[in-house]
DNA sequence: CGGGGTGTTCGACATTGTCGAATCGCAGCC
DNA sequence: GGCTGCGATTCGACAATGTCGAACACCCCG
């Protein structure tokens, strides 16, 4: 059984490594980064050119990402049955919760945000979907690593950041963490991403009883939560029934 | 000069053609739509996999779009220029027309909806970002069409789909159409994708003067148009403004 | 239980992708 | 205005890879 095709592969690393930072790099700069010869990185990036999933940037020379990524995306979206399952339960779950609901599901060792609706009020706010979110800096996170042993194997102790002083960012205090997930069957997370908000998720599973993603609320600690830290036991209830009543439309059983 | 990667436009081939549809399709499917023997087709497919780019169904053996795509078009937004420079001013025009505003530049002879702002309301509405508009039947694509040449070379007669009973379907309709919209200085849309929506739109144009996107703006027709089924003043105004605005932002002089 | 259809695997080999070296283009500096 | 340096682009030899025909595996249906 032959391995996989390099060339794809280094394609996609390319227009991996565009996705991160500033999203602009020269050739130079894609061929160290990805250890190859500058004639190689650049008949990739002429190929990815060509088919729009890359621009170059006519004065700078330097290349970014292309218009043709945002449909295929785009397209992703219809088809993901995570997210049709559950777009009607977390609308619902926003208006009975007040806050902003979001669905994620595991991607290169992060959360990717499948389904964002925003809280119900006329604050302004920033569309997450698409975008990546650490694993244990977030209630979601949480919920996806305490159910999948091999997420939790993937994550590395270097790559704990602490985004906020209460960050969980040893193993031994992420484990412990899991743990308590596990037992409860939620997560939460109480300004570990960004100060003064705090989130609840709980795990959405597929057939077999299998976590396949997280759906949670995230809001002002003031209002998720009690004076003492642990979240209002309305909203958990809330965010418990809308997780399983999107379980039970993908076929879990009994959750 | 070599040309492109073979194996890298085929597999760009493959996220195309299921971004399509269904967007569920079996190797053999997929191998006969791209003349590709099945073997080539299967090790294409489970590279893209590895890459996280497709998705195979467990149970029917169907390939889909995979979620790392969903990130790299989000990441796509993050550096698209037109989009970075249009947001303050597409929000400004849906507050100020009270409407939808889009904003599309063009993708694989289509619209691609790059920025979308609800109508200021309370009506459900679905976020158009990333989706494919037809050039002919909406008032950003007539934009896009009148501007390019070469995008109007792309277009052939068999793809001119009636969309309403207003649709201009025949080539000569759209060639004179777009001669109106040169002349005019913006497009307008009057039930021709939708019953009883129409659209207005203006060219946004980049350094030296060349048109990289439209801005729009689509509602009711009753609210978009005087009786005569002109566009009000007012609304063409607001739109000429921000598209303008736009263009400056982004180096065009004297526009 | 057998047949049909689809996904998957295998290995020969022809074609392609890789990469070192050279060239081109452009900007900045003297 | 010319030269230098740096980054993008091109080229062609050739080794490695991607392709594809054939066979196999699996599953569903009659």
């Amino acid at each position: 059984m032959p391995g996989p095709i390099q060339s794809i592969e280094r394609a996609a690393a390319i227009l991996r490594l565009l996705a991160r930072g500033s999203g602009r790099l020269g050739v130079g700069e894609i061929a160290e980064s990805l250890e190859l010869a500058k004639g190689t990185a650049h008949g990739i990036l002429r190929t990815l050119q060509g088919v729009g999933f890359v621009e170059q940037d006519k004065d700078s020379g330097k290349y970014q990402l292309g218009a043709a990524l945002l449909h295929l995306g785009t397209s992703y979206l219809d088809v993901n049955e995570l997210r049709s399952r559950a777009i009607n339960w977390a609308d619902a779950l926003a208006a009975r919760s007040g806050e902003a609901v979001r669905i994620g599901a595991p991607l290169e060792g992060r959360v990717l945000v499948v389904h964002h609706v925003f809280r119900p009020d006329d604050s302004l706010q920033t569309l997450d979907v698409g975008t990546l979110l650490p694993l244990h800096a977030t209630a979601l996170g949480k919920v996806l690593l305490a159910f999948d042993a091999a997420l939790v194997a993937s994550l590395r102790g270097g790559e704990l950041e602490a985004y906020t002083r209460r960050t969980l960012a040893s193993p031994t205090a992420v484990k412990r963490a899991l743990a308590k997930v596990r037992e409860a069957g939620w997560a939460g997370e109480l300004g570990e991403m960004t100060p003064g908000e705090a989130g609840i998720a709980a795990p959405i599973r597929g057939h077999g009883g299998i976590v396949v993603g997280a759906l949670g609320i995230s809001g002002a600690v003031e209002r998720l939560c009690d004076p003492d830290g642990s979240p209002k036991a309305t909203l958990l209830g809330y965010v418990r029934d809308a997780a399983r009543a999107v379980s039970r439309d993908l076929g879990a059983s009994r959750w």
